[in-house]
RNA sequence: GCGGAUGUGGCGGAACUGGUAGACGCGCUGGAUUUAGGUUCCAGUGGGGCGACCCGUGGGGGUUCGACUCCCUCCAUCCGCACCA
């Protein structure tokens, strides 16, 4: 017998996919749509474990969905601008565009070699011109729908790789992808304004439209997006007194107005303007604010850092109490970026006021009274109180609950002028100015007269310009550097310009590329997307990715639909109905005596003790960890499909553990699948055109019911669990499925030809390339990829007797078999009957019979 | 600190709305085939006990005829947010 060999059977298989263009996407649209898609990966180079995780899902979602008789659209492209390239050009000194097309080359050639149903007809890279010169078309609709703002603000500098970055990608006061701590600066910097959506964006996570998204992810969006209801007021300042820029007020946000005659202080952030103008003339207020612009950024330093404040020469008025004089305090914590950057101090009820109270010696005055307290008693010196409870020592204030308070209080201070309820969101706008070259340049003119001004869409697309790859030797922006492409005519009143010089942030080109793959490539030329397509393919059916994209993209992409829909490009506004967010691909990690990293292929192990192949040497057992390189733990796909072909890496990616889990890949596991692959195959080569022109609509007489009986509870449960996403366990199931299948070879030809179809059908989505050589070998019509889904016979999945286990005071001693529909009269007979049950109920008294029909009976007796 | 999740054999993991804990795979043990290794096939495999049985889902407590599943409490690990007024 001829042992399977994918190394022939899967290119021939791929290569008759593409000749019959049988991923293509269909005009059809009489069927139901089914739109599934994939994050589209960044061309580093290489396809890795996480990809063929990744796409292994979608594939098998594709494959199925299609057998199911949907229309299905799965597309594959390349977020192809970014940083990686420019930072290859300097170490390489090739153009950033040839190496990232390269790459993608590369990485196209990998990925088809895993056998994914595709639709290649609709790839593109983000850095094509055919792309990027629409979403430049969209900035300009959003520039004129009022969703664009330019304006100076300080920004996140990365130092190491020059650019800016958004709140979003400063992790731990560090660039997201270099590493080095950032810096502020003050920048005129470009804006998305998300903040207008940042409403809609909230309740669309709690309002059912993105019901098909997992809790933790919309519960992330939640909190980033980050809405308080409050109160922003003035605090007049007490004695006709007047700050030296001439304010006679600060400007307060708090969303605890209920707790306003507990207040004992106001405090301004160190960049606030009220404490810029006292630093201008105290050096003493000057040093002070340096100091804690210095320990701003770093969020370590901001942790360990304890609460400090700069007296002001200066008093606020309290607004209820006549009288009552607030000192006025720069504090380092306070945080400019959040509400008005100013607040009033409550320490008997805040956590960081009643630190700021105590180190200066401020009064910490109880306002609210928990549930059950003794008022006499309660005492908030040594810790504030931040529950709920009842209002007291406030005036108008005393008895109502927290929440009541909280209206009476706005309500209050609307009356006297002095502010007026506000929604405060934690979300910042989106700033996506990058001074990077390999981006897409934002189409804007500087004009010397008339000020910035849209680059008119006539003259789109703004191209990169072509250049030598020896400019990005030299830090910064090469754009800035070139002046035959920087120098241009404003579009206005014809004078010396500039053009804009900054690029796009990369998450701008991956905001929109799924309604760019929902839009026929006949109609690419003509705008970025096609209205009649997108109506039909959007939203995305099914969206796979990692959850390290839980936040900024889905949220950029949420944000960006709403603005397509705003200026006419889309009718809906939430891009993705389902998000699956898949875990990671994980591998053993080991080091030396020297606590080198070393590789798992240089590894052996014995008795649980590990040393190197070549000397001998011991080795320490790491962690299980994300494969990266540094740790030199990862497994090149292109390794194991030369080892063990596609269908046995697809395979075993998604047996192993739940998909929303991490997976460790094991050597043991990959020999594993690819042992199924061949059994299969051992399975039905012996069963030349077993199902050939029979027809499996009508079962004969004699037909094996135990074997039928086997492939319908396979097809229930295989449809069942790939439509839950339980990958895993339709993989058990299967596995189960043809052990039951090698073990009936004495079934009739019909019962066997009915199976063997189910099979071929049922492993087409995890293993396609076994798939149709089985399907082609029983004989089956056509390809096995555009062959319907099996369909269970219900009849086939109730049995007609039933073994129920029979308990006696809740342990399991035994076990009757019983017709299925038997009442629980005739149940509880037959297991008492029972000689074993009978034993150990012995001379006890029984009490209590539960019957439970179909599953299981207990006695209690004592 | 706050929020969320997870905890089941040697390992990855099953167990539907409370109903036979350990499906399926890996590993391991024994056997067959093979000159041998590998491959393949068959059988076994939670722990203890010769056995009838007993003990077992992170620890402790509770509800129930019955708990991996529900409640309380503690512990551990992971993830997210982190002075947001």
């Amino acid at each position: 017998m001829a042992r399977y060999n994918p190394k022939e059977v899967e290119p021939k298989w791929q290569a008759r996919w593409s000749a019959d263009d049988s991923f293509k996407t269909r005009a059809d649209r009489s069927k139901p749509k089914y739109y599934v898609l994939e994050m589209f990966p960044y061309p580093s180079g290489r396809i890795h474990l996480g990809h063929v995780r990744n796409y292994a899902m979608g594939d098998v979602i594709a494959r199925y969905k299609r057998a199911r008789g949907f229309n299905v659209l799965h597309p594959m492209g390349w977020d192809a601008f970014g940083l990686p390239a420019e930072n290859a050009a300097m170490q390489t000194g090739r153009h950033p565009g040839e190496w990232t097309y390269a790459n993608i080359e590369h990485m196209r050639r990998e990925l088809q070699q895993i056998g994914l149903a595709i639709d290649w007809s609709r790839e593109f890279a983000t850095c094509d011109v055919g792309y990027y010169r629409w979403q430049q078309k969209l900035f300009l609709d959003f520039w004129k729908a009022g969703l664009i703002e330019r304006r100076e603000s300080y920004v996140n500098w990365d130092p190491v790789d020059m650019t800016v970055l958004a709140n979003e990608q400063v992790i731990d006061g560090k660039g997201w992808r270099s590493g080095a701590s950032v810096e502020r600066k003050k920048l005129s910097q470009w804006f998305l304004k998300i903040t207008d959506k940042a409403d809609d964006l909230l309740a669309a996570l709690d309002d059912g439209r993105l019901k098909g998204w997992p809790d933790n992810v919309r519960l992330m969006q939640r909190n980033w997006i980050g809405k308080s209801k409050g109160l922003q007021m003035k605090f007049r300042f007490a004695d006709d007194m007047k700050a030296p820029n001439g304010a006679d007020a600060v400007e307060i946000y708090t969303t605890r107005p209920d707790t306003l005659f507990g207040a004992s202080f106001v405090a301004v952030a160190p960049d606030h303007k009220l404490a810029q103008a006292y630093a201008e003339n105290d050096p003493e207020i000057a040093a002070f604010v340096a100091e804690c612009q210095k320990t701003g950024t770093s969020q370590e330093a901001i942790e360990k850092a304890e609460k400090k404040g700069c007296k002001l020469p200066l008093a606020a008025a309290h607004p209820f109490i006549e009288g009552r004089k607030l000192p006025v305090y720069i504090a380092n914590f306070i945080l400019m970026g959040y509400g008005t950057g100013a607040i009033f101090g409550c320490p008997a009820h805040d956590e960081r006021d009643h630190e700021f109270a105590k180190k200066y010696g401020l009064s910490i005055l109880p306002v609210v009274l928990p549930p059950g307290a003794d008022a006499d008693s309660f005492s908030v010196a040594e810790a504030p109180y931040v529950g709920p409870g009842a209002i007291y020592n406030s005036g108008f204030l005393d008895g109502l609950p927290v929440e009541t308070a909280i209206d009476a209080a706005i309500t209050r201070i609307e009356e006297m002028g002095l502010g007026a309820a506000s929604t405060q969101y934690r979300l910042r706008d989106w700033g996506v100015s990058r001074q990077r070259f390999w981006g897409c340049p934002i189409p804007a003119i500087h004009c010397e007269t008339c000020g910035v001004e849209p680059v008119p869409e006539s003259d789109l697309p703004v191209r990169l310009p072509e250049v030598d790859a020896s400019v990005f030797k030299t830090p910064g922006n090469p754009l800035d550097r070139m002046p035959q492409w920087r120098d241009a005519r404003c579009p206005k009143c014809g004078g010396k310009a500039q053009r804009e010089t900054d690029t796009f942030d990369t998450f701008v080109d991956s905001s929109w590329y799924f309604a760019r793959f929902a839009t026929n490539p006949d109609a690419w030329e003509s705008g970025p997307v096609d209205k009649a397509d997108t109506d039909y393919w959007l939203p995305v059916d099914q969206y796979i990715g990692g959850v390290e994209h839980a936040i900024l993209h889905l949220l950029y992409a949420r944000f960006f639909t709403r603005a397509m829909k705003d200026t006419g490009h889309l009718c809906v506004e939430e891009p993705f109905a389902d998000l699956f967010t898949q875990g990671m691909v994980t591998h053993a990690t080991y080091k030396d005596a020297n606590g080198a990293w070393v590789f798992p292929d240089d590894v052996v192990i014995e008795d649980g003790k590990a040393r190197r192949v070549d000397n001998g040497a011991a080795v320490t057992i790491g962690p299980i960890e994300k494969m990266s390189k540094s740790k030199k733990n990862v497994v090149s796909p292109q390794d194991i499909v030369a080892k063990y072909g596609a269908d046995a890496i697809r395979w075993f990616i998604l047996s192993d553990s739940p998909p929303e889990r991490d997976v460790e890949w094991t050597d043991s596991g990959a020999a594993g699948a690819w042992k199924l692959v061949a059994r299969i195959w051992d399975l039905v080569e012996p069963e030349k055109d077993a199902a050939k022109g029979v027809d499996l609509s009508v079962p004969p007489a004699d037909a094996n019911g135990a074997l039928r009986r086997a492939a319908h509870a396979a097809i229930a449960g295989v449809t069942e669990d790939i439509e839950h996403f339980r990958f895993n366990k339709a993989i058990a199931r299967l596995y189960e499925f043809v052990n039951t299948l090698r073990r009936s070879d004495k079934a009739d030809p019909w019962s066997r030809a009915e199976a063997l179809s189910a099979l071929a059908r049922l492993i087409a989505p995890f293993t396609p390339h076994l798939a149709e050589e089985c399907w082609a070998r029983i004989g089956g019509e056509g390809l096995v990829c555009d062959a319907p889904w099996p369909q269970a016979d219900p009849a086939l999945l109730v049995k007609d007797t039933v073994v129920m286990p029979v308990q006696v005071n809740g342990k399991r001693r035994g076990e009757v078999e019983i017709a299925a529909d038997a009442d629980a009269k005739t149940v509880e007979a037959i297991a008492l009957s029972d000689p074993d049950i009978q034993r150990h109920i012995g001379g006890a008294t029984i009490r209590k019979v539960v019957v439970v029909p179909g599953r299981i009976v207990n006695i209690v007796a004592n």
